[in-house]
DNA sequence: AACAAAGTGTACCGATCTGTTCACTTTGTT
DNA sequence: AACAAAGTGAACAGATCGGTACACTTTGTT
């Protein structure tokens, strides 16, 4: 197995996808943004659908392992680990690309829950939580769970907000709730 | 004018667009579900676009004048106003119909910050700031503004949140959060 | 050198997209 | 009754959609 040629496709795509959304980028325009050739494509995947869902995994991979890094990077604390997510995030928000999140997009599009690619990104932020509420575990926080939960609804919020754009600072904002909620979790 | 044709199309649309996406309403499935001829709604819009542009004024105006009027059945002192928005949102989340924010997906199908339907949407939640701010300072609350920020990042979050399905009850994790928050902007 | 795997380029399929045209019918007003 | 505004239905245009077919070239292995 040569894994280059399909993992070129995959991250070009995630680019693509991510800069202009699923339905509205076609396969001739993959086509012409990759330089990989229509054929080559639907060998690797029966259908722009299969290709979407890798695009999904690898995105979950990426973020998932940036996040978790640059957590562990900004703070030695497993408390304050938590609220660095917010620094994270604020990085990731002024990044000249930023364009939200990939997986409310791909649930924006892919409305029905049934759908694979809504299965796939709720799974994607289960991750999240479970990676979460294991930090406010270690962490000896009061009701790790609901703690996590209410983080991740800061960091969703802060995403669709940065992202509409009309407010300046949403990590900041975010990162002060935080601060206050995780205050009423101390033991 | 008779507005009543007109306006049956910008509501007949608005139900197409929210439970099957922009993108993925075509302007003859919008004919079919709404028994209106094609050449009659290009006499009122010029264009798809201008009418998810009337679509979205209509929403702005359903759903602010129904949130606002709901947080007032609800409570009475603006402090407990704020707090029942997450209440709001659960009988929202439980309808049927259920599928999002429709702001949040017209700024995912039109990413560009400068595009119109991107902008009018960013209109949409910029207004719910100010009223929600209005009320942080009538209930005579400590920084009125960062507060309604926090207490809109919880109510986007809990949105997406709610539409990912991941979690059960993402409006009450919200409201529980926005207790804590707005416990320390009491004087 | 030989062979198979992998990739390319182009033309094509039927369906669907936004938007237009045109001849016709309904409706409201005077 | 007459007239204009508003609405209808169906065909059509040109582009694009996801996906396929086919003949060809490149590449890696032995």
């Amino acid at each position: 197995m040569r894994p280059t040629k399909r993992d070129e496709l995959v991250q070009k795509a995630l680019t693509a996808f991510y800069s202009n959304g699923f339905n509205a980028t076609g396969m001739d325009m993959l086509v012409k943004e990759t330089g990989i050739s229509k054929t080559s494509m639907y060998k690797h995947f029966r259908t722009k659908e299969d290709l979407i869902l890798a695009v999904l995994r690898l995105r979950d991979e990426n973020f998932r392992n940036w996040l978790y890094r640059r957590m562990e990077e900004l703070a030695d604390d497993p408390k304050e680990q938590l609220i660095s997510m917010f620094d994270a995030l604020e990085e990731w928000f002024s990044e000249p690309g930023y364009k939200g999140c990939m997986f409310i997009k791909a649930s924006s599009e892919y409305q029905d829950a049934s759908h694979p690619i809504h299965k796939q990104s709720a799974d994607h932020k289960r991750m999240l939580e479970t990676h979460m509420s294991d930090l406010a575990t270690k962490a000896r926080l009061n009701n790790p769970e609901p703690l996590a939960r209410k983080l991740l609804l800061l960091k969703e919020g802060a995403i669709v907000t940065a992202h509409l754009g009309h407010t300046e600072n949403a990590a900041q904002d975010a990162k002060a709730a935080a601060v206050q909620v995780l205050h009423a979790h101390n033991s």
